[in-house]
Formats: structure tokens, sequence, C-alpha cells
DNA sequence: TATTTTTATGTTATAATATTACATAATTAT
DNA sequence: ATAATTATGTAATATTATAACATAAAAATA
């Protein structure tokens, strides 16, 4: 969930720069719907600030996946504000074959406890993780 | 596992057409002992047939990555051999932060089952999935 | 406060990944 | 033999992402 106030709080207390390209790239990702692309950020980034290029826009991104406050779907290279705490090293996401909706899932499943054990041998040490299910939304079946 | 005679029964069997640029296609990434990427794929096709183009790769690629003879891992943008039979629903792959290893995990869970209990209100239906967990591996660590 | 260092942005260019569109060829079905 | 389908060849282009370097802004230090 985007609260902006919330956002000032946590980058005032980690000293983070809250810049004016990073503020509105994160207003985008929170505002769409589902998941969006780099070049569509970009575009709508250019309402805001003048001319903006790539760079701008992925730096931005960057920063906010860094700090767990979005996330990068993979299988639509697409982007999505995270609404967990940001705190938390696995992400999940269920994706609608039909429809394209995009949710993150909060399983309450300690992963790398289950990989651990299944792991051959215990031989990985699992740190981050990212689970992307494709499948049917109850709105579509 | 990739045992050449076996892909020919199973084309075989299932009429899909074996054709040149899909078996070396097949060879190359079998051989790499790490994810290839397409366009490393489409060079190393530059020695099997003359002067191959993207489509050429990526229409291979696609054909076996639909038929579960390979994977995609999304967060490399790369293709590995499949090491399980070409029946399962989903995939797991160990990628090491250190070396780049990808190791493709069996895990013994029926994830579909873990999910469905753990989605909002059990609204959603998942078909296939695909975890890739970053970690470090034994040989690293 | 002035200076230095660090961090972030602006900008141009280009790299890396992937697809569209259409012509031709090979295979399969009739 | 012919038609229909499936696959490939090829050129062009779309999409996604980064490198490199100059400038600006902010933070740290003197």
């Amino acid at each position: 969930m985007f609260k902006e106030k919330k956002i000032f709080e946590i980058c005032k207390k980690n000293k983070w720069r809250l810049t004016e390209p990073r503020l509105e790239v994160l207003r985008i990702i929170s505002l769409s719907k589902k998941p969006i692309k780099a070049y569509d950020i970009l575009k709508k980034l250019g309402s805001k600030i003048k001319n903006p290029k790539p760079p701008t826009a992925y730096r931005a991104i960057e920063f906010w996946q860094k700090h767990n406050f979005i996330h990068k779907i993979e299988s639509l290279n697409a982007y999505a504000i995270c609404n967990q705490d940001h705190t938390h090293a696995g992400t999940q996401f269920l994706i609608c074959n039909d429809c394209g909706k995009v949710i993150e899932s909060n399983l309450k499943i300690n992963l790398p406890k289950i990989l651990q054990k299944n792991t051959p041998k215990h031989t990985f040490k699992p740190l981050r993780w990212n689970l992307e299910i494709n499948g049917i939304c109850n709105q579509c079946s």
C-alpha cells in the first residue's frame, strides 16, 4: 500500500533522498492498477518532468526496487508497488492469464525452510526469492 | 537430462517436427553449463546453420519451452535445459549469486495446494508457476 | 561558511532482448 | 497431384535496459 506521508518519513529516517523523479515514478507505479512497464512509466513521467530519458526512469525504478517499495514482475517486464511491508525477502505474485491482473500474495509459508529441507543435500543457502504463479483469478473463472 | 534418442522418440510419438534449427538449438542449450542467452544461442547456431537470424533462435526456443524441454530463467533472460520430466507444471531454480550457477530443483512440495490454502479467500486457481531463488551454493559458501 | 566529497540527475548513444511481417520452402492431409 | 498447414529465411523494427560522461545538488568536513 502506498501512503505518501509514510514514504516521506521512511526516507527521512533512512536518509534516502526523495528526489522529484523518484517520487513521481513511485506515484506512477502506485497509481497503476496493473504492473506497469518501464517505458510506460517514462511516458507518464513526461507529464511531470521535462522530457525524461530512460535512465531517469530506470534509476528511480532501481532505487525503489532496492528498498523493496516496488517489485519487478519478471515474466512481464513490469513493475508493481509493494503491498507488504518492505522487509520481506521473498515475493510471490498471482498472475491471471485472462485479465492480466497481478496480486501480490503474502504466503504464510517459510519458503527458505521448505527449500532447505528439499534442496539436494541441504546445499544451498537461499537469500531471496521470487515466485510468479500463472492461473485464473476468481473474477475470470 | 538430455538424451537425443529419447528426444527423437518423443517427437515422433507426438508428431512434432524435429527440424534442424530446433535440434541444434536444443543441443546448444543442453551443452551449456549455465543458462544461455538467446543471442549466445544464435551465435553458436551460426556454426551449424548458415547465418541464422534472431527469429530462428527464438522460434526454436519457443518450441522447446512450450513442450517443457527447456525453461527460461526470467531473472537472467536465459534458457536452460529441463532436467526433470517434461510434464511438470511448475519450475524452481536455485541461482547462486556468487558463481552464477543455476540448479533446477525438484521441490517435493505441492505448491498449488499450499497456494490454495494461502491465497486470499481461496480465490485463485494456479496453473503454472516459476520460482527463482537467489542465494549461495555450497561451492561458494 | 567555504570547500570537498558524495550522490543524483541530464543527456547522448548504444547494447541487449524480442517480435512483426511477409516471402519461400517443406511437410502433411486430402 | 493438389491443397492446406507448418516451418523457415530474411529484413526490418520494437522493446527493454545500460554505459559513459558532463552537470547539479546535497551532505560531510574543515
